[in-house]
DNA sequence: GTATCCTGTGAGAGCGCTCTCACATCCGAA
DNA sequence: TTCGGATGTGAGAGCGCTCTCACAGGATAC
């Protein structure tokens, strides 16, 4: 195969102008919305630009603009936490889809290190992003206030740390964790245990407070023998209910904070010989496919994921192309999805 | 809370040349790596850098060195493909690692529509981007050759369409594929069917190639109603599984191309009375979370998915930062993970 | 008829950087 | 002593774009 041949230069603003007979200003104004052009004018100038394929310098438009149409998306998590859950790619997902219709680009940054992390901030308030999405925040962050102070546009994924006045979405974890405590208390269970993830995460303090509060209206008193904290993995999840089973043979039910972690609850269960629901009765938070595929297959709290990518990117947007900088919180409802997990 | 203060204005070259007592030049030449700067400047630029917090401005950089520093990754799939397997997510990991040695951003991009596309095509070949990973390439696409006939660095993770000379990295599908049903035959199954994924992808190609492989030189003859094809979810396979089940009811095997259909099968041989792997043996690709945790664990072929990923970037990072556009490929080796649901 | 406005267009500055070229030193060799 | 060649530095052009300003010409007002 033949050497292929290297790109012509491509086409500048100067170049189309030439070709279309009018002077750059005028091109720029059609490929910037074709305000006070003459129709006759803009048509000429559309020809020139399809004759020539001319595609717009975004280097040069963002050094005078001070606008790169390109907007980050910070994960600081050891990426090993991210997999064999999918929640980061449905988010990523509903990301991109509205981020797409405004035209801005999605850079992925997932720092590894304290290193990393510095490297990060310089490079955010650099002015090489328009604004920045912040998910997987663990306890008092400082990254959403610093980049707020710094009058870059913040939206954070997940409740903020306390005290930082900043756009948020979020999924109402206590609630759903209440509804999904309901659910087993209504089913005649008593002694209900909880998996939850690491307590420095707001989103797995506000699950347990929401199991704090079902077994509370339900006049139960609380045993913190039955709250086992640690991550929200399949592993340790295992061995924290093999460990809660030896110490409460009289567990009936458990809620676990995430699917991955009901796996590891299930395996333990069957290798203790307890048969779910029968024995005890499981629900579990995400209602990712895990759950579904589960035998028995797992009751679960539905959270919008994808939603919540979406209205993520959609305050962004809206902070980016607007001088708009107040904060705004979306908090997304759950949804208990039945299966036979929690005895229905 | 009050309004936060608006960033003052960003810190120039101009600005640190000034506060050093140097030219722009000079800065710029410590900036880049202090080639010819002697010692004494060096160190009095560099203490001007950080005392006015300078980061260079990128638009400004890219603009003359026609480079943006950044690399695309596109996956050119319908997203709601993606989930349920933390392929992406893998991939994605190992990627940003090397990315992020080399300084370089990694721009993601999914074109959900021809439209989508097209509109990519016309980025990628503006010069927005020092250079393009693709994946989840089906049938003959055309964005290869494209890319590459332009001049652009391109890697393919996966075979790429045939005819195309582009850098690749793939996995051994055939190989991982037939030593699975190697492994099935020396269990002594002889009706082994499978469920492939859409055969328009090479990656589904070659696994049902490996199968019919290592059928073959066992001396079994093949059997096209036990090969199945179709999408690599969990649903289909369910139902496709039950089809198989009714009109072939002999068979004591099944080799599964992901592990979601591997799930989706497990729940069709469960729900038709079927045990698994004493009626029917079973061995899934990707060895994700879903193959250890599924009941039976189940016996899969582990992709080395980061592995690829870091692969890719190495590849296009060469391309980008040296004028090497000699085409490489890149094949690695799976590995069988044996667990409950081969019978092993 | 002149003054005023609006519309469409072009000239030109300037965004922050890199890179070429020129030049001023300084060194060792002839 | 003179010269060629490093070596370190600065001046200045220019990357492709946007945006302000000026201005011509037509419409509208008095």
């Amino acid at each position: 195969m033949s050497e292929p041949a290297f790109p012509r230069r491509a086409s500048t603003l100067e170049g189309v102008a030439t070709e279309a007979g009018v002077s750059r200003a005028t091109v720029s104004r059609v490929v910037n919305g074709g305000i006070r052009v003459s129709p006759v004018t803009q048509r000429a100038v559309e020809r020139a630009i399809q004759r020539l394929g001319y595609t717009p310098n975004r280097a040069a438009r963002a050094l005078v603009t001070r606008r790169t149409d390109s907007v980050g998306l910070v994960i600081p998590e050891p990426t090993s936490h991210i997999f064999g859950d999918p929640f980061f790619s449905r988010l990523v997902r509903g990301i991109a889809e509205i981020l797409a219709t405004g035209d801005l680009q999605l850079v992925l940054l997932t720092p590894q290190s304290k290193a990393d992390e510095e490297r990060l901030a310089r490079y955010l308030t650099g002015g090489h992003l328009d604004g920045v999405l912040l998910v997987s925040l663990h306890g008092q962050d400082a990254l959403p206030g610093f980049l707020q102070s710094r009058g870059i546009p913040v939206v954070v994924g997940g409740r903020p740390p306390d005290g930082v006045e900043v756009s948020f979405v979020d999924v109402d974890n206590v609630d759903g964790a209440r509804s999904a405590v309901r659910h087993l208390i209504r089913g005649g269970r008593r002694r209900i245990a909880t998996l939850t993830g690491p307590l420095d995460m707001a989103v797995a303090a506000d699950r347990l407070e929401g199991y704090r509060a079902a077994l509370a209206e339900a006049g139960i008193p609380l045993d913190h023998g039955l709250e086992l904290s640690g991550e929200f993995d399949q592993e340790r999840a295992h061995d924290r209910t093999r460990e809660l089973l030896r110490r409460h043979p009289d567990v009936d039910a458990i809620f676990a904070a995430s699917d991955p972690m009901a796996a590891g609850a299930l395996q333990a269960l069957r290798r203790a010989d307890r048969s779910v629901p029968t024995d005890v009765a499981m629900v579990s938070f995400d209602d990712s496919g895990l759950a579904s595929s589960a035998e028995p297959p797992m009751t679960s709290v539905r959270q919008p994921i994808e939603e919540m990518g979406r209205e993520m990117a959609r305050l962004l947007t809206r902070m980016v192309t607007s001088r708009d900088r107040v904060a705004r919180r979306v908090i997304l409802a759950t949804e208990l999805v039945v299966r036979g997990s929690s005895g229905g």
